[in-house]
RNA sequence: GGGUCUGUAGCUCAGCUGGUUAGAGCAUUGUGUUGAUAACGCAGGGGUCGUUGGUUCGAGUCCAACCAGACCCA
């Protein structure tokens, strides 16, 4: 007996079914690196029109955890489109170096009592040893880049423009010194960082304070009301901190709340409506109207605004001012405000100029000048000014209250708020030199000349706001929500008091706290050591050496800047620096933080350098969190780490999650999603190498037709994959992934297995190998798979390259250095393509009798069934105009189309074939055996083995 | 408490400017094939479109409130 199944032209492949991907993909990794791949993209891509995704630095400390891995897959994938797109799109990782959370690992590591210079070599130390960590899991995702040069924030030269920046801020005049209220250790004596600080229970005298009207005429005024000539009234605050009284300067009401005036026995009472009551009840004074409170008269807030108050103890008057910070939570409705021992306050102050000063020492004593409190430390403040307050009659009541306090992390003694010096970049300041009116400013802007624009003498608010205007958003809210972030926030304080920063290389007259006249000069001096020697070199500089004699009178700053300004300048030390890159950018990618972070410090330096946005595009993704919408925490237990992943799963998988996942919202992750991610894959996996297995024995230089000879269905199928690449380019382009990533998947199902291919398997097996049916298949296959090889690369890349490997047959070229794939055109026109559509729906309609009649026992194979299809109107020409190529489309073995009169009379017959079936194309056939030769042969296969071949014109 | 978002089948996503019985892939069930075989084909089941009101002849699609979740503030 005959095997006829070596006579087909069955598939085959090295590309294996199962992509073991995390054990293979490392090995990929190390020969792209070895092969410099990178390099050969960027001389590949010389020339072309450069497309700059600036790289964010993450911080250098701790593994990478799945939000990294979705940020730099996201990064990479729109750096791999942009490349397959045609453009050059280099991509230079950077690390976020300096800062806090470095010092606090290396404390933890190494202690506290290590001299400043060798700490920082610690803390340089460390971050570099992190960096290698992140840097190796981020080039196992499949990321490409120039992980050989990427930049850091603790590179000398770095470092040296970090301060260069800040001097071009002081030159446009941003910059100004303040003093603001910062967390203060009593026993660390000095300021705390937000991560130093934990919340616990304290207990502590709440006290209710009257403040005395002055002005009683206009307090009347205000409240609509006349008040006898010795009446006294009291405003009245509620405050946990009575050590903080020396240094108030106002009370603050809310403007939009209603405020009552109330007779009682000690006098006049002004307290919010809503908590009028209870505090009466809780200073044991009784009402005498109906409500049981005395009101006498009622009014907003905001009519109460500026009248003039007695300070409690001291000689001075302090105003009534409105905040919209005041809450009806707690106390009486009016806000004890000392701008310098609470950030609300501060920024209160600001707005209404009150004095920040501090009245208390680096040693929480107050000084020693100061009447009643002088010389005493804080905590025992409190009971003098409780005393006082009881002595001269404004206390109206005195209790123990437990609230949560802030207290230091190391000794877990209560901290206190306290103002301190600082430095700022302001935000409505305008600057030095001449007023320029923003409409100027955007014409001028609109000329890119690559040039500092000309800015001086606007606020650094509204140049802001104008440039993100000027900037494209995805998704678009993020304009709205930066704007409103801009709108509001304060001035941005940029000095810390730490060891591992880079310094502010500054000189403050001693006296007159002036900076130094040759300040930019300076600057530049200092910069150019520090471009050698690192910031160690402002450090132990000796200020006789830059400033002479003048030194004396000098004190060097001591103060070191936040790192979100180092990383905020990267637009000057990293895009302007590196011959590859420029700025602006054309896009900046983060997590949706960095509203806040970044894309703020970013605009904001480059707004105040260079009067634009350093980015044309911002790019927002959301976090990750898990299966039920939660965010992920190891308290939960409910983190999924990027290295498991990719360890046990491969990286593809990871990537294709990522891509499927729309990232505009929480990215979700899961187990089981996950798994079905795995389903995904495979299902791409398997086209992939369907497509590359029949496509293994053909050359396109030798088997290439022309479209034109093509079969109209290879030639539909072309049209399909150019519709197909079409939209996911544009989708690229619009980096709206999750869509693409669908598509591929669809394509894959619908199109391809469930259509396309599932026709196509007879043709390519049974039609002789070198036949014009087969070939014109191939033409097809070729171009589909090419097409699809580059669609899935920058969200496969590993799947891709390998494909790549086997479509070259080598492995040292990249599917990278190439373009989108040029299609031919299908030269199908409408009408066609509308006739292959409708031929897809009664494929529909025939498989579903088909499969009535399998279910009732009639037929297994659909090849085993015979069809007649009863046809009305122009469907009928449009079945039957494909012939005997019909039965291929339906995969049965017969199939004929009867034209009836009405669709009413439309249907489908299924009958089992009485013919015997061909081995070898397993076709029931009336002529099996006609050829004595071939007795189990069909006509079909004969002439395709040993005649001319069968002639195909449709499918 | 404020700002910016999100909430459509078990999972991931479509559903344009409001208009016929809400779609796809995966999963699931049944089944065919054994020449893509730890693969592929075919068919089926599965959704109060977060909840409740409102606008409209008509709402998944507009408005309001509420619930749940995310990010950033306070």
């Amino acid at each position: 007996m005959t095997d006829y199944k070596a006579t087909l032209n069955l598939p085959d492949t090295p590309f294996p079914m199962r992509g073991d991907l995390a054990k293979r993909e490392p090995q990929m990794v190390a020969r792209w690196q070895a092969q410099q791949r990178y390099q050969k993209i960027r001389a590949a891509r010389q020339g072309k029109p450069k497309f700059i995704l600036h790289d964010g630095p993450p911080y250098a400390n701790g593994d990478i955890h799945i939000g990294h891995a979705v940020n730099k897959i996201l990064k990479d994938i729109i750096v791999k489109s942009k490349t397959l797109a045609g453009y050059d799109a280099p991509y230079v990782p950077g690390w976020d170096c300096h800062g806090l959370p470095i010092e606090l690992q290396v404390e933890k590591k190494h202690g506290k009592a290590i001299p400043p210079s060798q700490f920082r070599e610690l803390c340089r130390a460390y971050a570099k040893e992190q960096i290698e960590r992140q840097k190796k899991d981020f080039i196992r995702l499949g990321v490409l880049g120039d992980w050989e040069h990427p930049y850091l924030t603790m590179d000398f030269k770095t470092e040296a423009d970090i301060m260069r920046a800040l001097g071009s801020i002081y030159e446009r005049g941003y910059l100004y010194q303040g003093r603001k209220p910062v967390n203060w250790c009593l026993d660390c004596q000095s300021a705390l960082a937000e991560a130093e600080v934990e919340y616990e229970d304290k207990t502590s005298p709440a006290i209710d304070v009257g403040f005395e009207v002055k002005d009683k005429g206009a307090l009347a005024k205000a409240f609509g009301v006349s008040l006898p000539g010795d009446a006294k009234v009291y405003a009245v605050i509620w405050t946990t901190t009575p050590w903080t009284l020396p240094a108030n300067q106002a009370v603050c009401v809310h403007p939009e709340m209603q405020y009552d005036l109330i007779k009682t026995p000690k006098g006049y009472l002004i307290l919010a409506f809503d908590l009028a009551s209870q505090c009466l009840a809780r200073y044991q004074l009784g009402g005498t109207n109906d409500r049981g409170d005395g009101m006498a008269a009622t009014c907003k807030g905001a009519a109460l605004e500026m009248l003039p108050l007695q300070h409690p103890f001291y000689e001075h008057t302090v105003p009534i001012i409105c905040g919209e910070h005041v809450t009806l939570e707690a106390g009486t409705g009016l806000v004890h405000t000392a701008p310098a021992h609470g950030l609300d306050d501060y920024f209160i102050g600001q707005k209404y100029d009150l004095p920040t000063d501090n009245p208390v020492g680096d040693d929480g004593k107050f000084v020693a000048n100061l009447p009643l409190v002088g010389g005493l430390f804080v905590w025992k403040a409190n009971d003098v000014v409780i005393d006082a307050l009881q002595a001269s009659g404004h206390l109206l009541h005195l209790e123990k209250v437990q609230h949560s306090y802030p207290h230091c992390w190391r000794h877990k003694t209560p901290i206190i708020f306290r103002s301190t010096p600082q430095w700022f970049i302001g935000m409505d300041n305008t600057g030095s030199g001449g007023m320029t009116d923003t409409e100027n400013l955007v014409q001028e802007k609109r000329s890119h000349t690559g040039k500092p624009e000309k800015h001086d003498g606007v606020a650094l608010r509204d140049l802001a706001i104008n440039a993100v205007e000027q900037t494209e958003f995805f998704p678009g809210w993020g304009r709205a929500r930066l704007e409103a972030m801009i709108k509001n926030r304060p001035d941005w304080c940029v000095s810390r008091q730490r060891n591992w920063g880079v310094p502010m290389p500054l000189f403050v007259h001693k006296e007159t706290s002036q900076l130094h006249p040759r300040t930019p000069e300076l600057l530049e001096q200092v910069a150019k050591l520090v471009e050698r020697d690192g910031i160690e070199a402002w450090f132990s500089l000796n200020s006789v050496d830059l400033l002479g004699e003048e030194a004396a009178h000098y004190r060097k700053l001591t103060d070191t800047l936040d790192v979100w300004f180092d990383s905020g300048v990267t637009h000057a030390s990293v895009l302007q620096r590196r011959e590859e890159l420029r700025s602006p950018a054309d896009l900046y990618l983060e997590g949706s933080d960095q509203h806040r972070g970044w894309f703020q410090s970013s605009l904001l330096t480059g707004c105040a350098i260079n009067g634009i946005a350093p980015f044309k595009a911002l790019l927002t993704h959301g976090f990750v969190v898990d299966g039920s919408g939660h965010k992920m925490s190891k308290s939960k237990g409910n983190v999924i780490a990027p290295q498991k992943i990719f360890d046990t799963l491969g990286a593809d998988i990871l990537r294709l999650w990522a891509a499927l996942t729309d990232y505009s919202g929480e990215l979700t992750i899961s187990d089981e999603i996950l798994k079905r991610v795995v389903e995904s894959y495979r299902r791409i996996r398997n086209t992939l190498r369907f497509l590359l297995a029949n496509i293994s024995d053909f050359d396109p230089q030798r088997h290439t037709l022309p479209v034109e000879q093509w079969l109209e269905i290879d030639r539909f199928a072309l049209a399909m994959v150019k519709r197909l690449q079409d939209e996911i380019t544009a989708d690229y382009a619009r980096y709206e992934f999750h869509l693409i990533a669908q598509k591929l998947q669809t394509f894959c199902s619908e199109d391809l297995g469930g259509f396309y291919l599932d026709i196509l398997k007879d043709r390519l097996y049974t039609a002789g190998e070198n036949s014009a049916a087969r070939r014109s298949s191939q033409n097809a296959l070729y171009h589909i798979t090419h097409s699809l090889v580059r669609l899935i690369a920058p969200i496969l890349s590993f799947t891709a390259e390998e494909a790549w490997e086997v479509l070259g047959g080598r492995d040292d070229c990249s599917v990278f250095v190439e373009e989108w794939h040029g299609l031919p055109d299908a030269l199908l026109d409408n009408k066609a393509t509308a006739a292959w559509l409708k031929i897809g729906a009664w494929r529909a309609k025939v498989n579903k009798q088909l499969e009535e009649a399998r279910t009732a026992g009639l037929i297994g194979s659909a090849l085993a069934a015979e069809v007649d299809v009863y046809v009305a109107g122009p469907d009928y020409e449009v079945l039957a105009r494909l012939g005997v190529d019909l039965r291929f489309v339906f995969i049965t073995s017969r199939a004929k189309v009867h034209r009836v009169a009405t669709e009413a009379e439309q249907h489908i017959d299924v009958s089992a074939s009485l013919h015997d079936k061909c081995e070898r194309c397993w076709h029931y056939r009336e002529d099996v055996g006609a050829d004595a030769q071939h007795p189990k042969l069909c006509g079909r296969c004969v002439s395709n083995m040993f005649g001319n071949g069968e002639a195909r014109k449709y499918a």
